[in-house]
DNA sequence: ATCATTGCAAACACTTTGCATACGC
DNA sequence: GCGTATGCAAAGTGTTTGCAATGAT
C-alpha cells in the first residue's frame, strides 16, 4: 500500500505532522467524518492541534483531488477518501453511512433532456441491516 | 388546482398569512429555494415579516408532510413543493437546479445489501442545456 | 532567510431558542 | 379570553478569515 507521505507528494502537498495524520485517517476509518469528528479524533494526538488546521487541509485535500467532499443528508460536510465508484446509505435509526459499492453508470457521459451529465450521486435512506435485525 | 388554505387545513395547519404566503410561494415558484430566499422574496410584500416566522413555518410544512427538505449539493437546506417522483440535477456554471422527471423506482422497496431501502435520492451535477448552448 | 504551515481569536453565515407581543377564533 | 403564531434578540453551530508565531529547508 502507497505511504501516506507519497500521496501527499503526488497531488503537490508537502507533508507535515498535521496533513498525515488527518489523511491516514481518513484513509483508515472510512466513517465520512466531519471536520470536527477529524479534530476529535486527533486532538488527544496532537494536543496543539487547532480546528482551523483541519479546516484547512481538508480544503486543500479536497482541492487537490485526494479528498471528495459530501453533501450526504444532512446540512454538514463530511468528508471521504475513498474514489471508487459508490453509492451512499444512511440509516435512519443509527444514522451510521455505509457505502455501497453499486456502480451506476445508468448516467455516465450522458446527455439527460439535454443536460450534460458529469457527476451523479445517489443517496439511499432506510434501516440498515443491523438495526433490521434488533427490530425483529 | 386547490387553494393554499385547503392543503394547509387538509394537513391540520391553521392558516395565517405568512404561512399562506410561503406556501404559494415554493407551489409557484419551483426553484428550490433557501429559507433566505424565501424571506428575501417575501419581505417586500410582508414587512413584518421575520426569519424566525420562515424558520418556523418551513419546519412546520416539512414535519406535516407539505415539503420536502433537500441537502442537495451545498451546505444548506433547499424546500421544495413538488411531491412526484423526480431526481435533481444543478449545472456546474450558472448553478440553476433542475428537477428532471426521470422517476427511478431501481431501489423501491428493496433490499440492497442487507439494508431496507426507504428513500433514494438522485444529484446529479454537469452543465445543463442553456450553458451548453452559449459554450458553442 | 525565506516561504509555507499552523493555530489563536474574531468574524461570518445559517439556524434555533427564549420570551414577550399580537392575532384569531 | 385563551391558545397559538409571530418576531425580536440572543445563543448556538459549522466554517472562514486575518494575522502573528512557528516550522522546514
Amino acid at each position: 500500500m502507497k505511504s501516506i507521505i507519497e500521496i501527499l507528494k503526488e497531488h503537490d502537498i508537502a507533508p507535515s505532522m498535521q496533513r498525515v495524520k488527518i489523511l491516514e485517517y481518513l484513509r483508515n476509518y472510512k466513517t465520512h467524518p466531519t471536520a470536527d469528528m477529524i479534530y476529535q479524533a486527533l486532538v488527544d494526538d496532537i494536543p496543539t492541534l487547532s480546528k482551523t488546521t483541519v479546516y484547512n487541509t481538508l480544503k486543500t485535500f479536497t482541492e487537490k483531488g485526494i479528498l471528495l467532499a459530501l453533501s450526504l443528508f444532512e446540512n454538514e460536510v463530511r468528508y471521504e477518501y475513498n474514489k471508487d465508484p459508490h453509492i451512499h446509505f444512511k440509516c435512519m435509526k443509527c444514522n451510521k453511512i455505509y457505502d455501497l459499492n453499486h456502480s451506476f453508470d445508468h448516467y455516465n457521459d450522458n446527455l439527460v433532456d439535454g443536460h450534460k451529465i458529469l457527476e451523479h450521486h445517489v443517496n439511499l435512506k432506510g434501516i440498515c441491516k443491523d438495526c433490521l435485525k434488533v427490530e425483529n
